[in-house]
DNA sequence: GTGAAAGCGCTAACAG
DNA sequence: CTGTTAGCGCTTTCAC
């Protein structure tokens, strides 16, 4: 814990200037075998360790990209970030990962932190932000915005899916198996959220069932699945069943249709929205409107290093589509 | 995504010297009102930010603390983070997140990486690590081991729970139902699995049941927690009771004899170990041994800080017991 | 209160 | 191939 050894200690230790074992520390083939090997082992024996603070100050350059993550407790960012990072790493760069919580304000503030310590660029993983906020963003850094088809400036690439369209998908596909009674359990105030519920709306009337529109609301969690599920049978008893904004909150509202004693899918249906690769197992096997999240994971680093790579190349957006895998929580309304 | 500007820009155009800049953007009280609001107009005006690499250089400390997470797909880390970030921010400190997948070599590269950057201190949530390397770690700064115990050695503080003796009581737990063909999934090959696996003999040897012994590797995955419980059912059909090394692949091994028909608890009693938040949801309902993941987060945060601040101050050893929560899946042997 | 000067550890021309 | 010389953007004495 005393003064770490700096290049200088392994110069003078080596016999050496310094540039020459920059040099050799980078791998560079300009130093002759036997200077490499003085300086390898001097390092060595020194401990030495490069300060990635001082290279990145004389570099100009980070070799980082920083991640904003909504929250770490649902699985699917996990899903998300190892396409990103499969990208990251073979680019050579570091991923520097926050999280947000979904606060706006700490989200900025977790920006802010990425952007002084010089990330070359931004993903943003179903944010918060206020698109002015984003658009000031992009104008530091390239930035990628994953999940939130919404907000557009230049800089900014989007990797989304439809939200909309796959929301009118899933509820199409509960009216398709013959339910009328559907509910819908939102998720918390965002863009997502809105265009999810939107799509829930816009099927439900394009279906002549707009009397029966039931929402109730939630926050992408669990605990508000569970809550939401519970409020529905409460004030409606009568629904055959539900869209629940996410998988995650649709594993709470299943719990919650269990412990009433109501039978999924018999007596009610659920489809969740994301793809979240716990949900599949077998206990829960949780019908979804899946999202490919590996692949937009990496596609969006893709983008990312494409603009980085050259700086001359514009933002592009790319919507993917999300894909229903019907599975054991729906059934034919009885 | 011109040349970004600088300390000294605004110093010009505040018409003040850089030094004065860089006390009154820390928010030093030496500074007169008048070149206070000179200087925040004029790096409001330009877009200032502060360099994080240059300031971590001149300073000599990154204000930043390392944590390594096992992986994210696993929510329970998830828990743990929590915990640790409310400490971390508490301090004024950022959090560099990484995450090594379990692979030692990934994980020695990313905590080298993070040593580059002068981190203060170390946070290693359920890593792979050799104890060697960890100690030569510890040499360096800091650190933290959290959920293994197996690691001791100057400048290491760890927070575990007793792995071996949750084990024995989960175990027992199933042995007090009255269970005697009691089988284990095992984690992989790692101190936590062993402990866990070593809990289960000790507890089955004691109870007399040495014979009945059953141990199917896995690796802490759902699917592995699948894989185990089919290849269970499929060599050891008899079994009435399996201990999991974790929820996670406790949840796999649920779908798997779901899907062959058995029926849990009335058939087969499961029981998981972590206490991972979404296990408890009443779908899965999962009887498991809890361990205090946020609280062991802030405890090992806690830890780092006393020990940044004070480097004399010495490493500890924490030791939480788990706790038995029985839910639905454990029930009497008929 | 404020400024000048030195230096944090490294990379990057440029000579030789 | 190797060394010298300037910085990178910031903090920090130490004068004034």
């Amino acid at each position: 814990m005393t003064r770490r050894p700096t290049i200088n200690d392994v110069a003078a230790r080596a016999g050496v200037s310094k540039s020459l074992v920059s040099l050799a520390i980078r791998g560079s083939d300009r130093v002759s075998d036997e200077s490499r090997a003085l300086i390898m082992q001097a390092a060595e024996e020194l401990g030495y360790r490069p300060n990635a603070a001082a290279r990145s100050l004389a570099d100009r350059r980070s070799h980082s990209v920083g991640v904003l993550l909504h929250d770490l407790h649902n699985p699917i960012f996990a899903q998300v970030l190892d396409g990103v990072q499969e990208v990251v790493r073979g680019h050579g760069y570091r991923t520097m990962l926050v999280t947000g919580h979904g606060d706006p304000d700490r989200e900025a503030a977790e920006i802010s932190s990425l952007l002084e310590f010089q990330v070359e660029g931004l993903i943003l993983i179903s944010h918060r932000l206020d698109p002015r906020l984003a658009r000031r963003v992009a104008r530091e850094c390239p930035v990628v915005i994953v999940m939130r088809g919404d907000i557009t400036g230049t800089g900014i690439t989007s990797v989304s899916t439809d939200d909309r369209a796959g929301a009118v998908a899933a509820t199409q596909h509960l009216i398709d198996l013959g339910h009328s009674r559907i509910a819908h359990i939102s998720g918390s105030e965002s863009a997502i959220a809105r265009d999810r519920e939107d799509g829930y709306r816009e099927a439900m009337t394009r279906a002549g069932l707009a009397d029966s529109i039931v929402v109730v609301p939630g926050d992408f969690t669990e605990i508000s699945g569970r809550d939401g599920a519970r409020t529905l049978l409460e004030e409606h008893p009568d629904i055959t069943a539900v869209f629940v904004a996410n998988d995650l909150s649709a594993l709470g509202a299943l719990s919650a249709l269990q412990e009433a004693g109501r039978r999924v899918p018999d007596d009610v249906s659920v489809i969740g929205f994301d793809g979240m690769s716990l949900a599949a197992l077998g206990t829960l096997n949780l019908t979804t409107m899946a999202q490919p999240l590996e692949e937009m994971g990496r596609e969006a680093a893709d983008d990312l290093f494409r603009r980085i790579t050259d700086p001359s190349s514009r933002a592009s957006r790319v919507r993917r589509i999300s894909d229903l895998h019907p599975r054991g929580t729906t059934a034919k309304a009885r």
